[in-house]
DNA sequence: GTGATAAGATAGTAATCAATTACTAACTAT
DNA sequence: ATAGTTAGTAATTGATTACTATCTTATCAC
């Protein structure tokens, strides 16, 4: 059917590699998804896939490399030049709850990650994007309240918790209906509520 | 070390068996269960599972009907005899709160079913789970609303969803850390926005 | 053109998995 | 006591996994 695979320079075939990833896990289990199955949906031999990375965990690795830039520079951009915080905030929302309804296998693959009880390269990775996504809201959090957007009562950590766990649910309950479209209907009903409970009186 | 499994009755065998997948899955992937693990766990050889299930598939089956019955039987017992409906969510969170924070492993083996892209029977069960929780849910917060506690304006169902997302967001946490038991110690803090963003004015 | 080398194909390996087999010990009812 | 049933063991199966050794081809500097 598909011919041979034509020459990619390694860094080319790196980033393809990961795009495969991704793509695979929009549609299947992370955690079962084979070097085989990787190098099959890049018209590749599953041998080859080793001459570009030492071994799987690697993979892993650099997928999790793409997610953090890529996530982090929605964010970024989408917060960048809004005015007040608690905007910012929601605009942060909305550029995540994008990302993820264009990527639904990524928060899988990262809770996956994170349910791995050694301390894989892969999951430090995750771990440090979570810290630095933590960090801007809790940054925001501050400057809401200093600008009488947000409650001064309110609970920074706690907040920023809540917001990467609404994020969450929206994924949850598109697992649950089986259709990822579900994520950006419901993203900003389910955003109005976590608003209502940060925000001044 | 450990001498020959004695005998069972294949109803305490099969029990035994749940409670043995309970346990692994607290302190290890659950997609990465063997029945080799699962044997070794209650010092039973390997084969001797296949007498009391017909396939993995339905250990799994076993363990989700575990699972809704008894978190339903807790948060059902939390939210018994609480007069106002927004102090009965309240004790139907922390009660849920108590039960991950004593089965770690289940909102992981919940979630990680939910992964699945074909329609297992075990994923089934967990969407069952889901259902009858998110009606119980909304069946209080209509109440609240006639109570005057909750507010007019609140989405019904964005509310159940992110209800069961605030605990997703302490698992989630609690496993970025490491350790279980952020899960209590966080638990009234997230609430409280949650609360603040549901309650009326 | 011609090597050198980077990238891919082919064909393996050892390990691990769920499941099955033949057989045995222990309990139970007659 | 004996026969039948239930619950166990130990060994093995075929399939699948990540990974590797060896050979082949394409690309590019000179």
């Amino acid at each position: 059917m598909t011919g041979p695979a034509k020459h990619l320079p390694a860094d080319e075939r790196r980033a393809v590699t990961v795009e495969s990833v991704i793509a695979l896990a929009s549609s299947q289990n992370p955690s079962e998804i084979t070097t085989a199955a990787i190098a099959e949906h890049m018209n590749l031999t599953q041998g080859a896939l080793f001459r570009h990375f030492p071994n799987k965990e690697s993979i892993w690795q650099a997928v999790m490399d793409w997610v953090a830039e890529h996530l982090l520079a929605r964010i970024d951009r989408a917060a960048q030049g809004v005015g007040s915080p608690l905007a910012a905030m929601e605009a942060m929302f909305m550029s995540h709850v994008e990302f993820v309804a264009d990527y639904p296998g990524v928060p899988r693959m990262m809770f996956g990650e994170l349910q791995r009880p050694e301390s894989t390269p892969a999951k430090v990775k995750v771990q440090n994007l979570m810290q630095c996504y933590s960090e801007r809201l809790q940054g925001l959090i501050e400057k809401g309240k200093a600008n009488g957007e947000l409650s001064l009562a309110l609970d920074d950590q706690a907040a920023a918790m809540l917001f990467i766990g609404t994020v969450q649910a929206l994924v949850m309950q598109s697992l649950m209906a089986g259709d990822v479209r579900r994520i950006r209907r419901d993203a900003s009903r389910v955003f109005a509520i976590y608003r209502r409970g940060i925000a001044s009186a």
